[in-house]
DNA sequence: TGGCGCCGAGGAATCGGTTCACCCAAGGGC
DNA sequence: GCCCTTGGGTGAACCGATTCCTCGGCGCCA
């Protein structure tokens, strides 16, 4: 039913092999030729199969991104950083989502289903210890990676450490000497990010010979309410901190809702400061840690495009650079002691 | 280099044909031809080819979600419903970017980019006018829509005008009299579900015999920024509302802001409710019409599947019940007209 | 003037499945 | 005992490009 090759080479008077590179834009087509061809062919409204073009040329013309998560903001605002570049590229995008742990069982893994299937891979921060990632890895196939890093793969980080370190100077600046941290998860298949922003938080720590104090270590998993949970408990804490570095925007947002039930201002009784730029930082009055997240998705989908051009490239990582914004949620460290001062409201 | 299905059929000593069924579970393969085939192939570790498969068959397998955003919350959320199904279902997912009116020039035009290339179609409220829409439509392939609807091509939806209505009910039953409204733009191309909330909101004020006040009209744009101009729009009439509905939660989030910035309390001197369902509703404390945003990619996605397996089935459209949430956003009327208290803080 | 290289182009062999038409043997109905 | 059906299975013709090889002709150089 649909105009083939064929058609158009016989209303253009040549064969299908120069059709092809007619249409291709190869060399070896005289140029009259060439017009010819692609006046025909759009006047029959020619378009070309795509599975005929990838079982011939053994090029499928896409790539597949890979997730643990869809819909959260981090992955969503890099996921269309990606798409805008594979589609100026005019690669097919093949979104899966590698599931997270509590529905990864009843998933089907998604390594087998992109064998033969996809040119290249991007995989947006799997956690390290997921079995799944090994597989993926496994495939051999052009590869960029973000947020994550594995030996040989090439990727796209921030600096985390230099991240937290700066959110973490900050709060020293601020004259802050009662630090505690919201992380995710005590051991529970950490990110590297995660794993980098302790570092980088213990580092300036020291640097700045301000005390780590072991009881003002809280745990949010990543989320709004882990995050107001770690506070509550940090509050109740005989000796509270004054300031609070959230390794996520997250875990940020849900301090700042504790703080709030407990009638403290933020930056003023207590300060906060998350990392991730998260949209609603600013709505929230969040210092923190912005990194440029469209860009990631941009940037590894553009170094995975010029992998696959230029065949065997060194398998090239980039780091982009962090950006601390100043908001309402950090200040100077208050005179008196953080005692909720019931009647400010 | 493969392993094709040929290796596969002389190692089991049949032909490609009862390979091809047999690994396909098509009858008339007798029970142990089939055992010997599937474990043969496994430990060949057989993988088909997609390309090849797609050549023969005429069928791609493969699911287009056209969208105009990826990274904001309703669509990416919807997006989340739709991979479950499709991934269980064992379809590829091809994401493609309409790309909104800002970007939409230098961005090919998604239409041809999916002929041959996918067996059907979601797409997710593209604005009606848009012109691509047609194309898309014109392409005339199994197609499901999510929030929009058109002539003769099945659908899921809300009941837009209900949940409005079930909105300013809300409002209504409060004691509300002067109810303001936030909605998107004057008349630049509105979604369906911008038109039908209007008319959910006049339905609800006339039956209530609530005069609707032309000057207690904003447009928000559909974004925080837009809804916080529109709210503090609507504080600087000489009589401001006492109430507002916003067409989105989005636009709901700026009018909270606006109200803080005006030293005003949501709920207690301005009511606001938003509709969506946003997953920062909650920690906003916004009352909201909640609709299932991840069930309506899963439906939309299931129905698509269903019209492509039944082939030329009823196009059937569906319209999913949404819930009003009560929280702390919207109260009774206040005794006092709302006179910013500044001592208040 | 002969030979060499290059350009434009065609022929045909793939690529790896799917599926249609056909075939054979065994079982069942009469 | 014969014919017909049915289940299991084969052979080969596709599906619609890509690409390698070949080839004629022309210009250029020696």
């Amino acid at each position: 039913m649909g105009i083939t090759i064929r058609d158009v080479a016989e209303a253009s008077g040549v064969s299908t092999a120069t059709v092809s590179r007619a249409l291709r834009g190869l060399p070896n087509v005289d140029e009259r030729t060439r017009a010819r061809v692609q006046r025909i062919a759009a006047e029959l409204d020619y378009v070309i199969s795509p599975s005929a073009s990838r079982l011939a040329s053994g090029r499928t013309g896409s790539i597949a991104v890979v997730t643990p998560y869809i819909a959260r903001w981090f992955f969503s605002t890099v996921l269309s950083g990606v798409e805008g570049v594979l589609h100026t590229a005019d690669m097919d995008l093949l979104l899966t989502c590698i599931g997270d742990h509590s529905n990864s069982r009843q998933r089907s893994p998604v390594a087998p289903r992109l064998r033969r299937r996809v040119d290249g891979m991007l995989i947006i921060v799997v956690p390290p210890a997921d079995p799944q990632l090994q597989d993926l890895i496994a495939l051999d196939m052009p590869t960029s990676m973000i947020g994550l890093t594995a030996a040989g793969v090439p990727s796209v980080t921030i600096d985390d450490v230099a991240a937290a370190r700066l959110a973490t100077q900050h709060l020293i600046n601020l004259g802050h000497t009662r630090i505690g941290t919201i992380s995710g998860s005590p051991s529970q298949t950490p990110f590297t990010a995660e794993f980098d922003r302790e570092a980088g938080f213990a580092q300036a720590m020291s640097e700045a010979n301000v005390q780590v104090d072991p009881m003002l270590e809280a745990y949010g998993h990543f989320s709004i309410e882990g995050g107001e949970a770690a506070m509550t408990a940090l509050l109740t804490q005989a000796q509270p901190p004054t300031a609070v570095f959230a390794l996520s925007d997250e875990m940020a947002f849900g301090a700042l809702r504790a703080l709030r039930a407990h009638d403290l201002r933020p930056g003023k009784d207590v300060s906060v400061v998350g990392v991730d730029g998260h949209d609603m930082a600013e709505y929230l009055g969040l210092t923190t840690v912005v990194q440029p997240v469209v860009e990631l998705g941009r940037i590894a989908a553009e170094s995975l495009l010029a992998q696959m051009r230029e065949g065997a490239a060194q398998p090239e990582s980039t780091q982009v650079a962090t950006q601390l914004v100043v908001r309402e949620s950090t200040g100077p460290v208050a005179r008196h002691r953080s005692v909720p001062s019931k009647d400010a409201r």
